[in-house]
DNA sequence: GATGAATGAGATTTCATTCAT
DNA sequence: CATGAATGAAATCTCATTCAT
């Protein structure tokens, strides 16, 4: 792995846990082991770091969401959907840690990673035939972020039999 | 209100907007027209007006839940605390939404406005005789928890229908 | 004791064992559970306190000379002068402490403490027929200077030993 | 000479003179033409300027010290020891000067210049036959001490006389 | 591409001092 | 006489960023 990697890894790792503002560029430098300089270099700026780290995680979620899109059946779609949260390896854990944690300063962030799902989810629940789609949808997406707060946060330490009982309670 | 108070109110929002981190004393002396000292000789340290906030945060939940724990009826209750989102009056918005983007940072926070409720959740569910009381709580948690978020999130920003339906979901 | 006292007698502790510089006024009236306020309303500031020590000690130096410069008998005169590290009651030792620090930085303190007995030494010196008393003056109060500095450093840790062998060198 | 050699140049000057708690960082960089930033950069804090000092000063004496420990005979080797502030050259005056004022403050420097030469000294007058040797080192040092004093406060304003009839009175 | 010295602005904190009560 | 709130200046320290090498 090149410099300029492994130094946006390591900023993303530590705006993941401790956010953007609590990180200095120089705990980043020491952390990547190359010197302050070059963070410049390659990104010009501190917000370059930020910059690059959406684009990138913009580039992996779709990457996550590409065969999920594919799947045509209503419900193993979005049974698929609330599966999300398992399906984030841990290599991809700090990326949506940072994105969500990020939020809560940035507008543009809000939703990002579900608005690209929503309208095949509301499609998915018209053609179940639910009465109100777009509340259902709603309420899937809210208690989707629940559940991936709720992972990022506790760091996976959540069972598997949540998900099943949302499951349920959509009848999917 | 003394400056000693309207330091630690202007500090509540401009944490709960910006972030601590983000947040520098200086700015918090601007916006509550006092000198930068003053917050110092009140607090301490900046860490001081964390834990200032901590603890009033801490009472102004306690004294939200109050009513809502002398409710008897299981069904009754649990609806209730689903309206804690709509219950977060105007003048405690600011300190939710700093504990709720805290928690990204700070571990002693996470689920701490929830844990206050949880038992009293899980008897309401086992009195109802829902089979496995637990899972639900926890579902009902999580979900809770992304409603509390998107309101927090959005200002409000969020139709009431999805509250609803949320109820229909656990046959309140 | 009254305040105006305490706070004096606070400041001397103090600026003795930290020094002036490294004394804040804060800790002043903490120790001495006083109002930061009453420091100044008594000694206008934090130069007062050290006008008021100066001339505090001066005083306290002089009642301690006083008995010594009646000593008639040369010999005996200077065996007490050489004494004096052991006839600073712990009481005093604090302001003889603070004046030894401070005349690193005050050059009006230099020598202060014997200067008040030179004459008189270099008379005693004459009296007995040393050839240069001047030079025997200076070779005494150098090393005097010796003796206190290294008792009021080690709190006294210095045998009787020393000063009965000085007594022995300038055949006392 | 390097920006961080100046720095330790100008804040032992100054520390020298008006003491380690009277010295702002400010005051530093200023009077060696560089941002009070580097001052961190390359010590860490104001306390490791200090450290960085006590390094140096123990070095300097240690190299004044070498050539003196190496003379046999033992009157030489005292009187060679009583030496010891006519030997501190213009360039090290500084560095002694803040050791003897500093150990006011911090007990690890008390005598810190003297314990390298004490088992020597004590060795010598053995050698000569006092008949108690321990306690004529301690006078030694004790007078030495005073004789250094004075030095350093009077900047060199002592005559030799002082040091030739102490060579007398130790039958040197 | 890479370093590390260097900076100026700003963040946190401390300080002596003032003032209304 | 005494307090304690309040201040403005200064002290310590951190930060993002630049630049010569």
């Amino acid at each position: 792995m090149d410099k300029k990697t492994i130094i946006l890894k390591v900023a993303l790792e530590l705006f993941s846990e401790r956010g953007y503002a609590a990180t200095s560029t120089r705990m980043i430098s020491k952390q990547a082991a190359v010197s302050e300089g070059l963070i410049f270099r390659h990104y010009q700026n501190k917000d370059g770091l930020l910059k690059a780290l959406y684009a990138e995680g913009i580039s992996k979620i779709e990457e996550l969401y590409e065969p999920m899109l594919k799947l045509e059946h209503p419900k193993v779609f979005l049974k698929q959907v609330l599966s999300i949260p398992f399906l984030i390896k841990e290599d991809n854990f700090p990326i949506w840690r940072f994105f969500y944690n990020q939020q809560w300063y940035d507008p543009q962030l809000y939703r990002l990673t579900t608005k690209l799902l929503s309208d095949r989810v509301c499609d998915s629940f018209r053609l179940l035939d639910y009465k109100d789609p777009e509340t259902e949808t709603e309420t899937f997406f809210v208690l989707l972020e629940g559940i991936i707060t709720n992972v990022l946060l506790t760091k996976y330490n959540l069972t598997f039999a949540v998900v099943e009982n949302t499951i349920r309670k959509f009848n999917l």
